[in-house]
DNA sequence: ATGGAGGCGCACA
DNA sequence: CTGTGCGCCTCCA
């Protein structure tokens, strides 16, 4: 695994239950604000049963940007769902509601999260 | 190593 | 609001 993608999964792995996050705001997070698309690649790159919360992560307009992988779109939805996200009639999410904000973990140096 | 494609994002019509 | 274009970065054949 690259480092990035180690990085990537690492990050979203801490992504609380119920919160959402753009694909965006995990490369900047990484320290790579363009690398969006890196981010969706390494995801992609995620097995079915993988431990990474993979679906906690969307794109900047709070929809579900999947098209076709070893993810489904509606699975996505479906697991959101069941963590409680609501979507509006557009199929998008209120980030004042879901969205997390990461505060402080800027820095992975930090280490373990702080609640 | 190289090329193509993609779970993005942003700026501009 | 929709549609196009371009940049950036990672993955995979």
């Amino acid at each position: 695994m690259t480092e990035f993608g180690e990085r990537v999964y690492d990050l979203v792995r801490r992504i609380p239950h119920g919160k959402v996050v753009s694909y965006g705001a995990v490369a900047a997070l990484l320290g790579r604000p363009r690398a969006a698309r890196g981010v969706g690649a390494a995801l992609a790159a995620l097995p079915d049963g993988t431990d990474v919360p993979w679906w906690r992560v969307i794109n900047a307009n709070g929809e579900i940007s999947i098209r076709n992988t070893d993810h489904l779109p509606a699975r996505q939805r479906a697991l959101l769902r069941a963590e409680g996200v609501r979507f509006d009639r557009r199929g998008r999410v209120d980030w004042k509601r879901y969205g997390w904000n990461p505060e402080e973990l800027g820095e992975e140096a930090a280490g373990a999260g702080r609640p």
